[in-house]
DNA sequence: CGTTCAATTGACTCGGCTCAAGCAACGTGG
DNA sequence: CCACGTTGCTTGAGCCGAGTCAATTGAACG
């Protein structure tokens, strides 16, 4: 595949963003949407499969996701590669990086992504005039933490059959939220995600997301994995759901 | 163990904070640090094996562990545990409580610890008023997203062998930053802990750790860790170190 | 002086890994 | 338009890391 060199341009004006239409995110005060308008520079978008941020880079820029979908994580020297979460519409990316200097992760497009890039130097900014943003900024890092404490929970204590489905259902239920499914509910990864995001082979997942399978819960086709039971699903991974509501987003 | 009641009291001024003499805490403004002092309400203490805070909770304090150790946790309905993350000196805990609602995980003191209680409401006050705090507030909250990212990568990808070199490291490293140790480098876990940490059994972990033992790198006695040869238990987990300089707390 | 909890150790089993092939769907170049 | 090389999914065989069961020791506790 040949990758198309990254596409800037400034096309959606956060007035009429997208997201906003979508009922999980917090609605915005006019005086916040100014604001944001203003510290969003421009908009990029990127091919599936390309990198967006990479481990070790020092400049990170900081990122919103406008559509599409990722991917974050980590390698050993030797290669082993650990996911540590996926990134969806809404999702910030980059934070580590401007905040603490140092990205320690790298992010990849699974699909085409489309990404507003905000004015990094204004960050500070933003927590001194709009303690609200600001505010949402820490509920989003809480959040990913949250998140993390589950993917731990999952790799940690419970079975591969567990953690298959749990991620698969994690997956779907947030899809499902942000409303990216149109009839079949598609989710865009291989195998090969699965088995690093699990820790598991690709061989033991493949046997594993068969049984998923065999139960009629999932179907795999074509590099997707369509969810046929989202509710077995959670009931085979014994999973509550994210349990979360209304969301704020930048 | 007859655990006494939690203490309340308050003693130690925020201007005679011993956490400030510490190199690794970034320095207060005189302003910052008279909002602190207000912000703190009282100091709590709790006995080695008390429940700070409960998977749950819906009025969960926010508060900074002034001494002693801690751990994170999560369980599933049948009684399967993962240890998510150790708390000591500095660190906030509560936040997704105080911010989110509810508590997702569990709070447990592994020694006598004391904590600086926060009042919940002034933390919008907080963020209104002292944008440096709440900058500090979402660079805690990255930070322990970066070290759970790299708990994820061990457990997900690394060797039982690697993995427990890996845990007891980073836990000397910590500790060593803070001063923690005299003399010998003792860490207050026991076998299971680290077994609930690396998502191993404890049969396993304790063959593990006799290997480790057998190299000359740590020793265990009277249900502590002695780190005998950090260096070479950075080495034998592929580990770099935390990397970290200069931290902020509340 | 029994009880309890942590650390140990051995025996046996099993989940998950590696190796190895095979197949289907693509995209590319001749 | 076909012969490839590639990528992703599948499957079987055999092995090993890690789990379970079970029993022992030693220290701390009441």
């Amino acid at each position: 595949m040949a990758t198309r060199r990254p596409t800037y341009s400034f096309k959606t004006p956060c007035e009429r963003c997208p997201l906003r239409a979508i009922a999980t995110f917090r609605e915005f005060s006019s005086e916040e949407l100014e604001f944001v308008s203003k510290f969003k520079r421009c908009e990029l978008a990127v091919d599936a499969g390309a990198t967006i941020l990479v481990e070790g880079a020092h400049s990170a820029h900081l990122f919103t996701v406008l559509s599409g979908w990722g991917f974050r994580y980590k390698t050993l020297e030797d290669g082993r590669r650990q996911i540590l979460n996926y990134v969806m519409p809404g999702d910030l990316i980059g934070l580590q990086g401007t905040i603490m200097g140092e990205m320690q992760h790298s992010v990849e497009a699974l699909s085409p992504v489309s990404l507003c890039v905000f004015e990094r130097d204004k960050l500070m900014t933003l927590y001194n005039k709009h303690a609200s943003l600001a505010f949402d900024i820490t509920w989003i890092a809480a959040q990913e933490e949250r998140i993390l404490d589950e993917h731990l929970l999952s790799i940690g204590r419970r079975t591969a059959l567990e953690r298959a489905a749990y991620l698969i259902a994690f997956l779907f239920e947030r899809g499902k939220r942000l409303k990216l499914f149109n009839g079949e509910a598609s989710i865009p990864i291989t195998q090969q995600h699965v088995a690093d995001t699990l820790g598991l082979s690709i061989v033991h997942t493949n046997k594993t997301l068969k049984k998923l399978a065999n139960r009629n819960l999932i179907c795999w086709q074509e590099r997707t994995c369509e969810v046929i039971d989202g509710d077995g699903l959670m009931a085979a991974a014994g999973w509550e759901g994210l349990g979360e509501k209304v969301r704020p987003f930048i």
